[in-house]
DNA sequence: CATACAACG
DNA sequence: CGTTCTATG
């Protein structure tokens, strides 16, 4: 491939920054041609363990970049075609008393869970539903500092506890990037707590590609939200913790699998993408792990879905 | 009719406020009775003048509520058709800058002016595209208190004075009728004082409806923006001055012709309207009077556009 | 109900 | 680019 297109191409897909010029155009060289995008495709779903069990529990996670637009746009079609058995949502961006009603009534999930900003209208927010009822659920981490915004829920089961969290953006010119590092602090001391007691799985908008497999353009975002030395060590401070990120662990070579892509520059038709959203386990659930999918084709938010199977 | 449901339909139709309960509803009566609107046709354009002279002048008037959104609607499609001579735009709610290329490069207006709010973006702003140049241009009334909000727009021509206007509207709970009424008063002086030097054509949204016969509910709105006493005495002082209510002058009687209709509650198939867009003339202009029109049908904004006809 | 804005991503 | 909010009508 030609190294000029190459190297334009890089500035793309930042999320938050629109870095379009590269140093071609700087130097004031020619307009890059436009490279065939190199597009992912999940493989079909794998339904038994390492150990040769059937899975027998689905979790879906989806950034739904505000829950009554994606209603509209049939989110929730593709959630009861994808029927997991439980269906974590970041994003929300709706206070609890303007949830549409079809999904406040939806009978697939009669257990369903709540946690949304509490200052701000129309910000951040979690949502957990499920088919079977958890026997505990918490909101937040404990932490007050970390916990009016809507961003985790906590749901134990017999045999683990669900984390859905949506982790705070750094924001542009990374003026909450200070926040984030306290709360990667606090965040992973709740979950190390959580692990000593019951395997933990843990989904959701991490907000932190963690190495440079994880996004299109890892050089043009060292210095942008999501891609930063702090977040990307503070993903690999909790992986050091004995936790596993599922997708890098079953495909550790996989490049161009992402779960976002920013709405601008038609990045999403070019895969200029991020990984984004996880499905984070105890190393003591890697035997029950069947698959670790990205639904790359739902559309209805500028994050997709992913998707855990394991045999329990 | 029955009396019940022509009660319940006066307080539907106001601007600003949505009163909906009538005094049968807050009494338990039943329900309403859908009833059949009744619609106004505009009658075919009439081309000559008293005087039996053809028209050889033609302005319209259009409140596009968001000039972006408009042309998104094709709102100039329509202007093209009817191919005025000059066009009239209020609420253009756009900055210079912001404005359309489809507008502002159209070649059948080669002379194009615009007065948009300085401080406020998206707020107010009128505009004037004419296909012959005027003698002279002139943005507001000569007030600093007045003309900070892209209001007015003052054009002369050899034998007369177009004047367009967006006036200020009273708003909810009539919390800017006090200013209403200095504006009234200063626009008053600044017409009066042109009509001495020229012959004046007045056009816009005047925001107030003028007579009971103006407006669909009037007795639900005598205490709402647009039909409060103050306003429409304030229109009345203004005929005072040697002005004519054009399409009044010329159907006095004409119930049901209305320029304005809520969004909200389905009014505009209703016709639960508001007659706020006008064509005042000086008196001198009567003999040149051929039509005063309300193009009813034209679509792209909560109000529909007018269209005056002359032979000078 | 609909067009603007700002904040956030 | 797209969702939310608020102000304005």
């Amino acid at each position: 491939m030609p190294k000029r297109a190459k190297k334009n191409e890089e500035a793309l897909g930042d999320s938050e920054k629109q870095s379009e010029t590269g140093p071609e155009k700087k130097r004031g060289k020619a307009a890059k041609e436009p490279e065939a995008p190199i597009l992912y495709e999940d493989p079909p779903d794998k339904l038994v363990s390492v150990e040769g069990k059937a899975a027998n529990l689905k979790i879906t996670s989806w950034n739904v970049d505000g829950l009554r637009a994606w209603v509209k746009k049939n989110g929730l079609e593709w959630v009861r075609k994808e029927d997991p058995d439980v269906f974590c949502i970041q994003e929300t961006k709706c206070a609890e008393k303007a949830l549409p009603a079809e999904i406040k009534d939806m009978p697939e999930y009669p257990h369903k869970y709540w946690a949304c900003s509490e200052d701000k209208e129309g910000y951040s927010g979690v949502a957990m539903l499920c088919k079977v009822k958890p026997l505990n659920v918490s909101y937040g981490i404990g932490k007050e500092e970390h916990d009016k915004e809507g961003r985790v829920i906590t749901a134990e089961f017999p045999s683990y506890f669900l984390v859905t969290a949506y982790v705070p953006n750094a924001s542009r010119g990374l003026v909450r990037l200070g926040y984030r590092q306290t709360w990667d602090v606090d965040f992973r001391a709740y979950l190390k707590d959580l692990d000593q007691r019951k395997p933990l799985i843990l989904c959701g908008d991490l907000n932190v590609s963690h190495q440079e497999i994880d996004l299109k353009n890892p050089k043009g975002n060292k210095k942008n939200a999501g891609f930063t030395p702090e977040e990307r060590e503070g993903f690999s401070a909790l992986l050091a913790e004995g936790f596993v990120d599922s997708f890098r662990h079953l495909y550790p070579e996989q490049q161009y699998a992402y779960t976002f892509w920013t709405y601008m520059m038609n990045a999403r038709s070019k895969n200029v993408g991020w990984r984004l959203d996880y499905f984070v386990l105890s190393r003591t659930l890697l035997s029950a792990l069947c698959d670790s999918k990205i639904r790359g084709t739902a559309m209805g938010s500028d994050h997709c879905p992913v998707t855990l199977l394991l045999a329990l």
